[in-house]
DNA sequence: CCGTCAGGCATTTTT
DNA sequence: TGCCTGACGG
């Protein structure tokens, strides 16, 4: 049953050894055309191909074409036959980016990578081949002697040795043993949402107060714990104390419970993965013998579970190449392990460190303040960008009064790359970016390119495959294919609602765990026995009945698996809910549907564009596999836009003009990342702002604000730390536009450093009044926030007799416009766009704030 | 059982 | 400021 011989590839694994005229066959050209356009540091990675290899490559060096070309030269070299070499990367989009590029290159690899994909995605891949290996983790513990040398716990993850050997059998002799409750091969992988639910349950089942004791925490300590190979025997006694001391119970319990619904989380792919291996050496063996070469992407995010999945699978031949950049290690903050790329070499011994040095993004006035920032990070393997590039423009510095004026500025930039500024050539939207620390900073951009009409896309909103409706949508599909999926029947079964609350619940749960059958016959038995009663019941017996005949038709391989997504959507009336009931009247006029709410008209574009997805697979059953790992969407649309997004989300993209607003102390870097992990956090704050530089080809612009509202409270800030390390001679600072003068002397606050930039910044700024000072007290005493323009009039609730038809104003929100019309104490403004006539926004101002006029 | 309202609360995100 | 959760009343 565990035989690997089962499917794919697996098949040729069986040949004890290949001749080489299969491999000829199989196997890509004998062109080595790939090496011609290397450089040699490149080359030099590609070449190595006995032993480990470390290729250290930095941001825009080209890591890709390298390895690329290195799965090109395996092939022509015949080191392995293209369904031989494990690539891994993290995201699909790195996966798929790789296959693209794949089939792009010169020359020609005949036969897909078949084990290209993420970590879990190979994981769920090796997992279903031995799902019944997982079993309950007391009895696989008790089976044998836990004291011996095959447990690993956290401190032997990285001194792994030899594999460890566990005397509990083989595969097949553990098979024929029988242990109670096992993981079967067809199990559903839950995500976070469903994750949540259970947990909850569980937290509440043990009489824990889940405020104080949120499930959330509970889900990140597992996380954590899975995240380092950790299964619940193996936390070590120092965290016993943790969740009210009840921590490692509800792990436990959690993972039965996971087993029961025969179910995995992420983390138990690559857990249970590393589990399979670490006991059953004769499966890894095989794995080892398959896995001819390893090739891994990002390698400096990797945590301690990947790290032993890759070890173990290296652990034979050790052809293992690893590519990463440590300055680019920015996931902390989710398990990963700087260390695990620092001590590769120590790892791996006789490792060869490929430096890709050479940068193809990049100005050298970019990748020189790139540098500068990096050097005060502690422990970096080092490395050194060069390029060829033109110098271009020194980097842009500027600081701006509040968040509001920053994002006008911006939005003016924009507009002035667009149509060509500086001797530059006009630049695509598409080309310029806004990179944010934290999401809740994207909404003054938002606002500000609404109101001038400029086209934005924010990049990592909710992903298609966590918004809710096409969640229930997946639930009702669930049930439909697999009626004991507990979890998703939970979900639906009051969605919409069907006069089903807490007590029906309950009653459903108690009926399916006192008898041992699923949550959907322990509906029907509580039907049946009374507990639950009129409208509910008869609403519940009819979607009974309708799972009943959807199993049926969803097993039919003869109907078809869209009609039948089309059916259930529409007959449970999941669809109607998002319209208004219709009237007699209206019924009787045949009058269309009406929306319930504004939102309504999208997420029924979403669950059209979920059936539509439906397409490409066989049936629903596949579908639901794919989704269940691939929960990323990409609705690019053709016309040009800004993005905006964050550091964290910009890390592989570039672009020619990159904005880095909100440098301030506290937000960036984070108050909380420093607070939580002191040097540590600060560091990556720091690599952050390294990936941030570095994502800009031409034009980088970094600016902060004295004052910014966060949460509804006005805060002001300092200068981030980070701008005092950016090398002086690279950098130019800029006066703020139309401000005669500046942050530090208007907000009365010190430049953040002794030294360097931050003193130039408010040198540009020095801006000494008195009257600007008179004003900056009173807009402080006051709490606002008040940006001041000498030649045009600021637009104060107060200061409607002040005005004149015609007048220009200038509004901190709105921007530049025209006083269109006065009615008693009420402005008529039109807003117009930059550079024309067109007006954009309409405001009415009403004089309600009694004040003065600050001119 | 379902809708409304007040109060607590806010990084970064992939699979 | 705006979202989510839990308490409360119909």
């Amino acid at each position: 049953m565990n035989d690997l011989s089962e499917d794919d590839a697996f098949e040729a694994a069986a040949a004890p050894s290949l001749s080489q005229q299969a491999m000829a066959a199989r196997g890509g050209s004998r062109s080595t055309g790939y090496l011609d356009d290397l450089n040699p540091a490149q080359r030099e990675a590609v070449e190595a191909l006995d032993g480990p290899v470390l290729m250290l490559a930095g941001a825009g060096t080209g890591k890709t074409k390298a390895l690329m070309a290195r799965i090109a030269h395996l092939i022509a070299e015949k080191r392995a036959m293209p369904f031989q070499i494990l690539a891994v990367t993290f995201t699909n989009k790195a996966a798929r980016e790789m296959k693209v590029r794949l089939e792009k290159t010169p020359f020609d690899v005949r036969e897909p990578i078949r084990w290209m994909g993420t970590f879990h995605s190979l994981s769920a891949k090796i997992l279903r081949k031995h799902a019944e290996l997982i079993g309950n983790y007391q009895e696989l513990d008790l089976s044998h002697d836990n004291t011996s040398d095959d447990v690993i716990d956290e401190q032997d993850a990285y001194d792994l040795g030899p594999v460890p050997k566990p005397n509990i059998g083989t595969s097949a002799e553990r098979q024929k043993t029988g242990y109670g409750n096992n993981l079967k091969p067809n199990f559903t992988i839950l995500d976070t949402d469903d994750q949540l639910r259970l947990l909850k349950q569980l937290i509440v089942a043990a009489n824990i107060d889940d405020k104080r004791w949120p499930p959330r925490m509970l889900a990140h300590i597992i996380e954590g714990w899975k995240n380092r190979a950790l299964t619940p025997d193996k936390v070590p006694e120092s965290e016993a104390g943790v969740f009210d001391n009840k921590g490692i119970a509800l792990y436990k319990a959690y993972q039965q419970r996971l087993l029961t619904l025969n179910a995995v989380d992420f983390g138990d792919l690559l857990l249970h993965v590393v589990t399979i291996f670490q006991t059953h050496p004769d499966i890894l063996d095989k794995y080892r013998n398959w896995f001819r070469y390893i090739l891994v992407d990002e390698y400096q995010d990797t945590n301690v579970a990947q790290y032993l999945w890759l070890r173990l699978l290296a652990g034979g031949h050790k052809n293992i190449c690893c590519v990463g950049d440590d300055d680019q290690s920015i996931y902390g903050w989710r398990g990963a392990e700087v260390g695990n790329i620092l001590r590769f070499e120590k790892d791996f011994e006789g490792a060869k460190v490929v430096r890709l040095e050479q940068n193809y993004r990049s100005t050298p006035h970019i990748l020189a303040a790139a540098a500068g920032v990096i050097d005060a990070n502690k422990g970096r393997l080092g490395k050194t960008l060069w390029t060829e590039a033109e110098e271009g423009e020194k980097l842009r510095l500027i600081g701006h009064w509040d968040g509001e004026e920053e994002a006008r500025w911006i939005g003016e930039e924009v507009e002035a790359m667009q149509s060509g500024t500086r001797g530059m050539a006009p630049k695509s939207l598409d080309h310029m970016a806004i990179l944010v620390r934290a999401s809740h900073q994207m909404r003054a951009f938002e606002d500000r390119f609404l109101t001038i009409g400029l086209p934005y896309r924010v990049i990592g909103g909710p992903r298609f495959y966590e918004r809710m409706e096409i969640r229930d949508a997946m639930a009702y599909f669930r049930v439909a294919v697999s009626p004991d999926d507990d979890l998703a029947f939970e979900r639906i079964v009051n969605t919409p609602k069907r006069g089903l609350g807490d007590k029906a619940m309950k009653d459903m749960q108690t009926a399916a765990r006192t008898n041992g059958i699923s949550m959907l016959e322990g509906a029907r038995l509580a039907v049946a026995s009374g507990a639950i009663k009129a409208k509910g019941a008869k609403a519940l017996t009819g979607l009974l009945d309708e799972f009943a005949r959807w199993h049926r038709v969803a097993l039919d391989p003869n109907h078809s698996h869209v009609e039948l997504a089309e059916v259930i959507l529409e007959d449970s009336g999941y669809i109607r809910s998002f319209f208004r009931p219709q009237t007699e009247e209206e019924i009787e006029r045949g009058d269309a549907l009406v929306h319930k709410d504004v939102e309504a008209p999208g997420r029924l574009e979403n669950l059209k564009e979920l059936v539509k997805a439906l397409e490409q697979f066989e049936n629903l059953q596949g579908f639901l596999e794919h989704v269940s790992l691939i929960m990323d969407n990409e609705t690019d649309e053709g016309a040009e836009k800004v993005s905006i997004m964050t550091l964290h989300a910009a890390k592989g993209l570039e672009f020619p003009a990159v904005f880095l607003p909100g440098w301030e102390d506290g937000l960036f870097p984070s108050q909380r990342s420093m607070d939580e992990s002191g040097l540590k956090g600060l560091e990556e704050e720091r690599r952050l702002a390294y990936v941030g530089i570095t994502r800009a080809e031409e034009v980088c612009t970094i600016s902060f604000a004295a004052n910014r509202r966060v949460y509804g409270q006005w805060q002001s800030a300092l200068p981030s730390r980070f701008i005092d390390e950016l090398p002086a001679d690279h950098v130019e600072v800029l006066t703020p536009s139309g401000l005669q003068g500046g942050m530090y002397g208007a907000a009365g606050m010190a430049p953040a450093g002794e030294s360097g930039i931050a003193e130039r910044v408010a040198q540009a700024d020095g801006y000494n009044s008195p009257g600007w000072k008179r004003l900056q007290a009173r807009s402080q005493a006051r709490g606002m926030s008040q940006p001041r323009e000498a030649s045009n009039i600021v637009i104060d609730a107060s200061a409607t007799s002040s005005f004149l038809e015609g007048d220009r104003v200038f509004h901190t929100k709105f921007g530049y416009g025209t006083v269109f019309g006065i009615e008693g104490d009420k402005l008529d403004i039109r807003f117009d766009k930059a550079g024309e006539k067109k007006v954009v926004a309409k405001f009415v101002v009403a004089a309600e704030k009694a004040g003065d006029v600050p001119f």
